[in-house]
DNA sequence: CTTTTGTTTAACAAATTTGTCAAACTAAAA
DNA sequence: TTTTAGTTTGACAAATTTGTTAAACAAAAG
């Protein structure tokens, strides 16, 4: 079937993604998501068949996009400091832009692990952490299981913006002044990585 | 109306906060949660009138369950690095058992802030904050925005076990011995906080 | 033993959400 | 302009989930 490209198949799926990984409203209804996106309800199943097509695809699009840039970091020939740097500073970027996505794939990888963790990306965290093994050799890293390190790296940068809502009531900060602490973190990150 | 107690509402509160907590099943319906308790779904109706009601029972009582536990570390008068050592302890014990709640009372949070914000924590958590800068003051802590080390307090407690589906695929590791990696934690956490 | 009262159950009703279909619509092709 | 094919819409049907009620049941009180 050729297609006249409305936009609104895009529209619907752009929607469904602002809505679950921006918002946080993972069980958002067809309805919501039509309403949202300003379209008559009925459109997303004659473009997505069901909701849990479409979820499925906004899920795995997302999934993978997030993946793709992080392999681009992890891949680049840089030396391993400056890989961080870029590390923390896309990781922190994208992670501004759509706070929910990866508690969005943590809850669907729960949901049913034997799907989403097939594909399993072995290789390439295992020569990530051979690198980190080396920098520890070189007195560059403080010398801990690689893992508690990536475990340590990624919990800095991701957390804080899982909890944003709770942190800005208990510090009492506005959007603005949350926004500008998580900028600031880019540097503590790397300094407390790096002591 | 007085009652028989046949153990059958707080088997149905259990029940639930261990499928929303431990299971990560937040959205467990009625039936679920029934079957989950091996009683017949009416009695949700019966004892808690309603799904809703079920819900905000169980969501305030581990709230208030954790922030009390969490009060009672942060009051105690004990030497600050021993109170932190003795905050990882209780932290990651009670994550252990319940995974989930965190995200899930952010999740709630995020839905409502207005309701769950109110009674806000503004005075404690300033109070520890104090407690942080002196430490900092004194060289026990690296001097930073205090919040900043708020952040990556609990950052590195809690997500680690957020994402623990995730990290045992990607580190091939079963639950035992995703489970020794957190206990190791504690004492790495500590070590990363005071340098 | 009978009554009382709280508990449990199944059947039913209501509400919510999802999916289907035919008709109306619209823009490009003939 | 008419035709064609993709798009949009509203009405309807199905599925899922929740809430209610009356009757059955069970244990304590009389």
């Amino acid at each position: 079937m050729s297609t006249r490209d409305t936009g609104t198949e895009q529209l619907i799926k752009d929607t469904a993604k602002h809505l679950f990984f921006a918002e946080g409203k993972l069980h958002a209804t067809t309805q919501e998501i039509a309403d949202a996106a300003g379209v008559n309800r009925t459109l997303v199943n004659y473009y997505f068949r069901s909701r849990d097509i479409l979820f499925d695809q906004v899920f795995t699009e997302a999934q993978e996009g997030f993946v793709c840039t992080l392999d681009e970091v992890f891949e680049s020939k840089m030396p391993f400091k400056e890989k961080i740097r870029n590390l923390i500073s896309v990781f922190i970027k994208e992670t501004a832009q759509y706070p929910f996505r990866q508690l969005f794939i943590i809850t669907e990888m729960n949901r049913n692990v034997d799907i989403h963790g097939k594909k399993s990306r072995h290789k390439k965290v295992k020569l990530f952490m051979e690198e980190v093994e080396d920098e520890m050799n070189k007195g560059t890293l403080k010398k801990m299981d690689p893992r508690q390190f990536m475990l340590n790296l990624f919990s800095l940068m991701a957390h804080p913006f899982l909890t944003a809502p709770l942190h800005k009531v208990l510090f009492g900060m506005n959007d603005e002044e949350y926004a500008t602490l998580m900028e600031d973190r880019k540097q503590l990150i790397y300094e407390t990585i790096f002591p």
